[in-house]
DNA sequence: CCGCATCCGCAGCGATACTG
DNA sequence: CAGTATCGCTGCGGATGCGG
């Protein structure tokens, strides 16, 4: 719906297709448990040590919507003790390059923006 | 300091890098702004105006922190009525192709999300 | 080990009203 | 026209405890 106008321009009508993206992956844990997820499938309890401060209940409600998206699939085998295991669909997968995207975006300008910051504050 | 694990895994210390992204960009408001000064340079009351929904208090807000991270600049002329004029900078316009990125994503993904939750959500 | 419910603090945001 | 201040709501997210 934008793809079409040269460089780019986010406004016009592209507002919902944004607040979409950002209601989907711009709360505080879900790329967090997507990035750790890439690295291979994961139990609960794993992701629970390696997703650092998150907490318990997050990580369940988190989990919950990311696989009713159908970025996270989970499966449980019925022992006992109960274990289950999440793991990124190939849905969630194709999530992961466009985030990089942004993720180098923070590294390249993160000193620029600092420093902007700085000056900015400066300025009082 | 992910860019160099082939495919990706945003997690292990990425963390803090997602995290400064979210902050900026993960808003209710940044990136719409963005998007419509990618148009051109507008004034406070177009900005208000074109940007559908946004309140004065968090215009002139959200207006502030891009500045102060140097994403938009504001010249301000000094007459009477006061004129504003914002703009993005050359440091904003770098954000948004990456940000066109996701955007493409959710467009192109938009529909199999949708009946992903509509499955999950039968499934009560 | 894993999931769900409850309680609660806190930050984000909107509404409104007032200044230059 | 542009910016600031105050107030109140709402929802995210943390802590904790119970149940399977």
């Amino acid at each position: 719906m934008l793809e079409d106008r040269g460089p780019c321009s986010a406004g016009h009508d592209g507002s919902s297709t944004i607040k979409d993206v950002l209601s989907r992956i711009g709360d505080k844990w879900s790329l967090l448990i997507i990035g750790m997820l890439d690295a291979g499938p994961q139990r609960f309890t794993a992701l629970q040590r390696n997703v650092t401060g998150i907490s318990h209940r997050m990580l369940t409600h988190t989990l919950r919507s990311l696989q009713r998206d159908g970025l996270v699939s989970r499966t449980s085998y019925p022992e006992i003790p109960p274990r289950v295991e999440y793991a990124v669909t190939p849905l969630g997968r194709t999530l992961i390059a466009p985030v990089l995207g942004l993720v180098h975006w923070a590294d390249a300008n993160h000193d620029e923006i600092q420093r902007s910051r700085e000056a900015f504050d400066d300025a009082r």
